[in-house]
DNA sequence: CCCGTTATACTCAATATCAGTCTAAGCTGA
DNA sequence: TCAGCTTAGACTGATATTGAGTATAACGGG
């Protein structure tokens, strides 16, 4: 009996389905003490970076095993913890592709190492993902950029047809917030497809998206990806910043030893935010995701901090902590 | 420039990528009084039910509009909200696909619809979920299958090499929780794929998969479905269970005007715990997720209820808020 | 018109969260 | 040596949220 059989009929019937060439993508995570990474390749010099990716193929048992093989193969280090993110498929993702019979799916994943050296003397390296984001780095207030996406998103609102407005104003305050309220740092794709949307982004017109902003206001302060790419990395991180709230994947990027100030320093550079120190510490007591090695490191510039490592017992037993922000800390301005 | 030349080399170079056939299965979910429920298809007498899948054709724009297209053909409804639910691609996903060069993909979604009536005289029928899933159901209790379940484990357990016993304890007491704790109805994937691996269910038996227990010791209190169908389900209700808490989805099962307990049952319905009436109350007042439509239904069997209606405005105000569980309602036994 | 049933409004304690302050203990450089 | 910097880590108090229970209101049916 085959699958097709059993499918919704009418263009089962006959021809039988048409195929598709799959590849994978992989945003790889990995945290520094300055902050977030992200491997990206560039290819050379009037290409834009991109994210790793490689085809799967039928010796791969399954996808994910597909994934870490190649990845291990091109990067060296082998991939702790690795989820599905997405998978994207739009007919037109490449104007190539338009018209052909033969469809390209690319499925997302987001995996976590420990390691930042990746293999030497190749075209592969890390970069901050704020880079690309640079409105995502709430750690130091709104920065520079902002201002100018605010203007951008105000004229889009300014110039909007009458009976748009209001949906205009009220789309704009869910992503980016409104005066007063507390920014949501898990809202990542959320912000980049109304940039996107408003034109804001280079790729909006190289996709040829008809969108409000001339293809010259588009952001220079933030630096694009090939494809696709910047939309999988919001998705990436996006789902990154939702995760570190309800499971413990944070200890997934810190070194096997660690303390308190680092794990924090950790998920600020995640979430993109700062957080009270005091509450942070005592969240994370609280929950008994770590325990301590008994030893104590010196170099953290004043008093010494105590060592820790993380449970990982824990991650049988409470399949539904995370080490959560603990609110951000009021920022005096 | 193609997408091959970028990606990482040795098998690019030469055949080129292997194509795979893609379809699309949907756990389309809608809420009636008793329970949840979803829609199936039953062809022939010896088949199991299945998931309603088509394929992905050329002529799709998006994966998600060729969902939507071919569902809607199959059951005549207008799909409302469409959520994609996860990638799955095993190389041994079916028998008659190993040793092909073709991989088969199946990309599932999950769809939240408000009407019932599926087309009639068709092979298609809503079917409550909790028959495939019937330790889901702690609405009443701990179903009776539940203790063939922890005997199962349990024995699991004790025949366990001497190195594997803890793990097992722990991965049984995460899934279904020890004595004491409080159920957590998310775990709906980990527990299937549990009592897969144990072998208490016939697919398990069916895949050829090396499990504990015998074939004969599978649970007859549930149904199987069609190849992995019931995994994708489990992931459908998993999602679905995770994200009424933080995302205002229920009400995409509501019909336009509803009373609190209405909404209630059905957040129950989904999750399958019972709540604590005043809580549930309270907390989606103070969410603001619904108004007063200033009309009353008088067959409640009681007291006449306000009806209600969902605020659509909030779902642009604020994008992180739903109708949480307020914490079950204790059980008298 | 009592009674079962559901609706809706309150109450109260326990806990968690938010935002501080305060002391401890290292290092540095006058 | 010790004042002054830095970070570590403990503690405090106000407020908000949660969990669970109680009380009253309003219908319909016998």
């Amino acid at each position: 009996m085959s699958r097709a059989g059993r499918s919704a009929g009418r263009s089962a019937s006959g021809s039988g389905q048409d195929a598709a060439t799959v590849d994978l993508s992989a945003v790889i995570v990995a945290a520094s003490p300055d902050g977030p990474l992200v491997l990206l390749r560039q290819i050379g010099g009037d290409l834009l970076p991109s994210l790793p990716s490689g085809p799967l193929e039928p010796r791969h048992r399954t996808i994910e095993a597909g994934l870490r093989s190649w990845v291990e193969e091109l990067t060296g280090h082998s991939l702790g913890y690795v989820e599905q993110l997405y998978t994207f498929g739009d007919a037109n993702r490449h104007a190539s592709a338009r018209g052909q019979t033969s469809r390209s799916l690319s499925i997302g994943y987001l995996a976590l190492v420990r390691e930042t050296r990746a293999r030497q003397g190749d075209d592969i390296a890390w970069q901050s993902w704020y880079r690309f984001f640079p409105w995502e780095d709430m750690r130091a207030g709104a920065p520079q950029v902002m201002t100018r996406i605010r203007e951008g998103i105000a004229g889009w609102i300014a110039e909007a047809p009458r009976d748009e407005r209001e949906d205009r104003e009220s789309r704009a305050r869910a992503a980016f917030g409104a005066a007063g309220d507390r920014w949501n740092e898990e809202l990542v794709l959320e912000r980049y497809e109304l940039l996107y949307e408003i034109g804001l982004v280079p790729e909006a017109h190289r996709d040829g998206a008809a969108c409000w902003a001339p293809r010259e206001a588009a952001l220079t302060e933030a630096e694009s990806l090939y494809s696709d790419h910047r939309r999988i990395l919001a998705t990436g991180i996006s789902r990154l910043r939702g995760k570190i709230k309800y499971r413990p994947v944070v200890f997934e990027l810190m070194q096997p030893r660690f303390t308190f100030l680092q794990l924090q320093r950790t998920v600020e550079a995640l979430a993109g935010v700062e957080l009270h120190k005091p509450n942070f510490r005592r969240l994370v007591e609280h929950q008994g995701l770590v325990e301590e090695t008994g030893a104590v490191t010196s170099n953290t510039g004043g008093r010494p901090a105590r060592l820790l490592r993380f449970r990982r017992d824990i991650l049988r037993e409470h399949p539904g902590t995370g080490v959560g922000l603990p609110p951000g800390r009021p920022r005096k301005t």
